[in-house]
DNA sequence: CAATTTTTTAATCATTTGTTTAAATCAAAT
DNA sequence: ATTTGATTTAAACAAATGATTAAAAAATTG
């Protein structure tokens, strides 16, 4: 506490999480930086050498709490069932706290799509997630498992990520968006399970 | 014809198209545009005055392209079911044909808000499309029918927001994402009419 | 306290990038 | 064919941007 938020390299870092965060890593000038951390531009190479691995960082740090949240989630001694619902609920609590996370990740792993993949071991450490291995024992249809997956994080995680548009057609509020999102808590599990029971 | 491909202004644009798709806004330099549309830097200046400019017309271009597709399915005098497949089905088959469309446009939406939303007229436009008439009049139930539509258009486009992390995690080829993309144009309908008459 | 190391600062550099200019070339009109 | 206007080109400019330097200030060590 007493050195952590006064010290200047994590006040550097949380100036860059804050603004790569919102506007992406071209967007984000290092002058923003240091302005926004209060500290002098030189500083920025001083502690990490360049714009870039400040931001290979940070970016690795969003990849792994991301990970790591699906990871603890997925990975409980619960019913099926009840995963989904811890899913939907923790998950959405999360977004409404990052909204700003999925476009930012889908955003950037764009421009280097392997990157952050490799250095996250992604694919090693999702894989021996207990739930994927329970989805895939409960489809005996001729669906792929994979397309359940995808719908659990598509209708879970879309919303933030497609929210300018869906505000800008729906025309409702911040307000009445968040009110939807806590809604969706209890009404993701809902139908996922019953796509899933009729498949 | 004659005249369409050679010309230098649609040259420019062709080349901008490209590139800003495939890039972003802050990512495509005027350079690579000049260089991709084989012209001299100057002339792209000279025919759209700014950089800012030329992209703002080709966003345009994109929003009215997709904007128009979404308002043509949903517009015809079908019966609702049928409407969703079609919807499924042509949405698909574009989204297939231009899969870094959508992340272009939520990408670059977060970074103008509201300019793009306006100058489309979109909820005006969005508003009086019969789909959601008949979305809004199917619902007796106490879920706000908007989730529904979030729901549609979450498990149809977010495949191609969150192509890098699904294949990332899951390991599928390009052609089997391909493959699986063909397979929801059957399996959505079902899923959201599932979701749709039991609630 | 003096010496040494670490941190901070202001100034500057080198490159990139969007844009402009002035001259050259091309096309159309009289 | 000459004139006029439109198009194209090479060169340059100005601002923005990531990075470095050398000196000053602060902290640490002996």
């Amino acid at each position: 506490m007493t050195n952590k938020d006064t010290n200047t390299e994590e006040k550097i870092k949380e100036a860059a999480r804050k603004l790569f965060l919102q506007k992406g890593y071209a967007n984000t000038k290092t002058r923003d930086i240091a302005a926004e951390a209060g500290i002098n531009l030189a500083l920025l190479n001083y502690y990490f050498r360049s714009k870039e691995k400040l931001f290979a960082l940070i970016m690795k740090e969003h990849m792994m709490s991301f990970l790591s949240g699906l990871q603890h989630i997925l990975n409980q001694e619960l019913d099926f069932d009840k995963q989904i619902q811890l899913f939907a609920d923790s998950y959405i609590d999360m977004l409404l706290v990052n909204p700003d996370l999925p476009i930012f990740i889908l955003s950037e792993l764009r421009n280097h799509p392997d990157k952050f993949l490799e250095e996250t071991q992604l694919r090693e450490r999702v894989h021996e997630v207990r739930f994927f291995k329970e989805l895939i024992a409960r489809t005996d249809s001729k669906v792929h498992p994979l397309h359940f997956f995808i719908n659990l994080i598509s209708i879970t995680v879309f919303p933030f990520v497609g929210r300018p548009l869906i505000q800008g057609i729906s025309g409702i509020s911040d307000q009445q968006f968040t009110q939807m999102m806590q809604e969706r808590k209890e009404l993701i599990p809902k139908w996922i399970e019953l796509i899933l029971s009729n498949s």
